[in-house]
DNA sequence: TAGATTGTTAATCGATTAACAATC
DNA sequence: TAGATTGTTAATCGATTAACAATC
C-alpha cells in the first residue's frame, strides 16, 4: 500500500534491513522487557523472554540478531541493554509529536492512554469539529477546532496523526493531515484512506479483528461437527 | 501462539485451507463490497475492487480463488454474490454473541461501535468492576457487575470476549472469560495474556501501531539524512 | 468475433523453524 | 572444564507477484 518495506542502507555500523515481521514484534519485546525490568529482572534467556512474549525462542533470537549481537552465550541477555537497543531501533529516545483528530469516546480513550510519553510520543493536540467539544479539556489538553490543524501541525513539526473520527469524515481528515505535512497516519475509522504513496497508513479495525476471531471460531465448530451453517 | 493455522479439511464441496493472510483480508473486502453495494454498484472487476481495497489485483484474485469461483471472465464479479460468499466464509450470517469487559472510554467506544450487528455480532453484555458504573446504561445495555460474567456467558453461549480493562486487570479477566467458556478473546490491554492453547487471542495495541509508524518515519528521516538521533 | 477479465500456474520473495557450532 | 545459551545457517513453509491460458 505504501513504502513500508524499503531497501535498507548501511550507515557504517550496521543498519537497515530489519524485516517487516520483526519490526512488528519489536514493540512487544520492548514492552515485555520493560515489565521484566520493573519486576527487578536484569538478565533473561531467549527461552524465558520468548515464553513471556508468546513467541518461539528461535524467532526471538532471529529477530534480535537483526539488531546486532547484544546477548552473552551461556548467560542470556541483559534486560537493560535490550531495552535500550530496541528502544533506539524504534526511535523511543525521540519524542514524536502526535495529534489526534476526533475526540469521541475512542479519541478520549486514546488521549488518556498512559503509554504515550513512556514510548517516545508526545501528544501535542486534539482536534474536533464539534463546537460543543472545542475548548473542552481532555487529558490535560484543550480540544481545538479542526481548522487549527495546519498551523499546529507545522508549528510542532507533527509527522504522526491519529484519525479517530467517524468513517464519513476520515478521508477529509486524512487529506488535511497530509496537506499539513503529516506522513504517518494511524486510522481507526473503518474506511480505506487514499493517500499519496509517500504517506504510511496503518489501519486498526475492531470489526475486522472480531471477524477474524469469528472465522476461527466457526472453523473449530465445523471441525467438531457442531455447526452446519 | 494458538491454533490459528489448522490443517484444513475437505467437507465434500470444498472447504478449509484458506490461508491466514487471506482470512485477514476478507473483512476488508467485505466492507468495501458493502460500500460499493450501498453506492449502487452491482458488478466490479478485480482491478477496480483491488484499487478500492488498496491491494494488488493479483492478490485479490488469489484470495477470492480460495473461496471458489464466483466471478465471470470478461465481466467481473457480482457484488452481491461476493458479499454473500465472503460473509458466509466469515460467519456473518451467524450472530456471534459478544461481551465486553471494562467500560472505560475504550469500552464505551467499542460498545457504541455501530458495525457490530451488521457484521454478524450481537453485543449481549457489558461488565465492569466499578460499582459507580454498574447499573449505568451504555449503548442500550445496563453495565453488569463482573461477577455476573459466568452466568451470562453460559446462558447466552458467549464464545467471543473483548478485554478493554487496564493492563493490571486483564489477566484475571481473561482467566474468568476462559473459565466461563469463552475461547476467542480480543485483547486491548497492553499485556500478553496467558491462556490455554485452545483459546484464540488477538491483541490490538495502540502503542505498537504508533511505534511501527515511528520506526518507518525514522527510517525515512535516516534515508534523507535528516535525523541523526 | 474481438475485447475483457477471471482463475490458475510457476517463479520469487520473505518468514519461520530446527539444529548446531561458537563461545561464555 | 562442563553446562548453558547465543547467533547463524540451512531447510521448510507460506505469501506475493507476474503472466497467461481459459472463457465469458
Amino acid at each position: 500500500m505504501t513504502d513500508r518495506a524499503d531497501a535498507g542502507r548501511d550507515l557504517g555500523v550496521r543498519r537497515g534491513g530489519v524485516p517487516e515481521a520483526t519490526v512488528g514484534r519489536l514493540p512487544l519485546y520492548h514492552r515485555v522487557l520493560v515489565d521484566l525490568a520493573d519486576a527487578g529482572v536484569d538478565t533473561v534467556s531467549s527461552d524465558a523472554l520468548a515464553a513471556t512474549a508468546g513467541v518461539s525462542p528461535a524467532k526471538l533470537r532471529k529477530d534480535l540478531s537483526f539488531l546486532g549481537s547484544y546477548g552473552t552465550r551461556g548467560v542470556g541477555y541483559e534486560v537493560s541493554v535490550l531495552i535500550e537497543q530496541i528502544g533506539a531501533e524504534l526511535g523511543i529516545s525521540s519524542e514524536w509529536p502526535v495529534v489526534i483528530v476526533g475526540v469521541g469516546h475512542l479519541g478520549h480513550a486514546l488521549a488518556n492512554y498512559g503509554g504515550f510519553t513512556s514510548r517516545g510520543f508526545r501528544l501535542v493536540a486534539l482536534f474536533d469539529e464539534d463546537p460543543e467539544l472545542v475548548g473542552t479539556d481532555v487529558a490535560g489538553l484543550v480540544i481545538r477546532p479542526f481548522t487549527d490543524l495546519p498551523s499546529v501541525a507545522r508549528a510542532e513539526g507533527v509527522t504522526i496523526g491519529v484519525v479517530a473520527t467517524p468513517a464519513a469524515a476520515a478521508q477529509d481528515v486524512a487529506d488535511a493531515l497530509v496537506a499539513a505535512g503529516v506522513n504517518s497516519v494511524l486510522n481507526f475509522a473503518p474506511v480505506v484512506l487514499t493517500v499519496p504513496p509517500s504517506v504510511d497508513v496503518r489501519r486498526v479495525d475492531l470489526a475486522s479483528e472480531l471477524q477474524i476471531l469469528a472465522f476461527h471460531q466457526q472453523r473449530r465448530g465445523d471441525e467438531l461437527g457442531q455447526v452446519a451453517r
